[in-house]
DNA sequence: AGACTAACTTGCATTTTGCAAGTCACTAAC
DNA sequence: GTTAGTGACTTGCAAAATGCAAGTTAGTCT
C-alpha cells in the first residue's frame, strides 16, 4: 500500500510519505530503540494516542516498520524498522544537523546517532 | 520569529519548522530557480494560493527565505533562499535518495541537484 | 474482589488544508 | 477607452487532520 502521490517528483513523493508533524518524530523514537506501544506514547512530545495508533498504521501499511507480538495471553507487539524505514536515517539526520546549526538551544545528538548508518538499525534479514 | 517547540530534541525541533505536506516542496521549488509567485504557483504538485501565500509568509518570518521587489508599480517581489534556507539541501538529498531507492518510477534529480552543496543556491552574502 | 497495565478506540472541539472565486494594481490590445 | 490579461494575493467555506479527555478490552497482581 502507497500514499497518493502529488507528483513524481522524489522530493514532494517522499514527503506524501512523511510530510507532517508526526511521523518522522515516531520513526526516530522507534530508531532510538522504543519498541512498546507505550514507550513511544511517552516521548516528550506529547503525541495523542489516537494519532500514534494511526502512524504506526500506516508505518506498517507502506512498509517502513513491522510489527511482531512478543507475548500471548494478552496479545502485545513490538515495532521495529525495516530496511525501508532504517534508510530514512539520513534524512533525520540531515534535519538534526540543521537544527544544530541553526537553532539554539537543542539537545546534543548522541555518537551512535550522528554516526549511525542504516543497516545499524534493523535485524540483519 | 520561530515556531512552537514541542522537545528540544533536533528532529523534532526541525519538523516544527518544515513537518507539513508543502514547506519543504516550496523550499524545493525556490532552490530550483523558481523565484516568483506566479512561478512558484505553477507547480506540478497544484498548491492552493491561500497555502503556498501562507508558507511564503512563514518562511519568511523564520529566515529561511527572503523576499525583495523587483519592480514598483505595481509592487513584485522575488523569493530567494537565504543560507538558513539553502542549507535545508542536504534533508532534500536524503529525502530524494530515499524515493530513488524505495518508490517505484520517480523522476530522475539532475546532477546540480545531487551534487550540489548549499553554498551553490543563495548569492554570496 | 479491586487496582493496575498495555494497547488501543471513541467523541468532540480546534486547526489546517483544499478548492473556487474574488480583489487590486497595473499593462497591452482592439 | 472599454475589454482582456497578468501577477500577487485574499476571502469564504467545506473537508480532513490534530489535540484532548475519556472509555474499552484483555489480561496480571494482591
Amino acid at each position: 500500500m502507497l500514499p497518493e502521490f502529488r507528483s513524481q517528483c522524489p522530493v514532494a513523493s517522499a514527503l506524501d510519505f512523511f510530510g507532517d508533524r508526526w511521523t518522522l518524530v515516531v520513526l526516530r523514537t522507534i530508531l532510538a530503540g522504543r519498541r512498546r506501544y507505550s514507550e513511544i506514547a511517552a516521548i516528550p512530545e506529547k503525541i495523542a494516542t489516537n494519532v500514534l495508533a494511526d502512524r504506526l498504521e500506516r508505518l506498517e501499511a507502506y512498509g517502513l516498520i513491522s510489527k511482531a507480538p512478543y507475548q500471548t495471553n494478552p496479545r502485545r507487539y513490538r515495532y521495529s524498522l525495516t530496511a525501508k524505514g532504517a534508510d530514512v536515517l539520513p534524512v533525520l539526520q540531515a534535519l538534526a544537523a540543521w537544527s544544530a546549526a541553526h537553532v539554539p538551544d537543542r539537545w546534543t545528538s548522541p555518537a551512535w546517532f550522528v554516526d549511525g548508518r542504516p543497516r545499524d538499525f534493523y535485524p540483519a534479514a
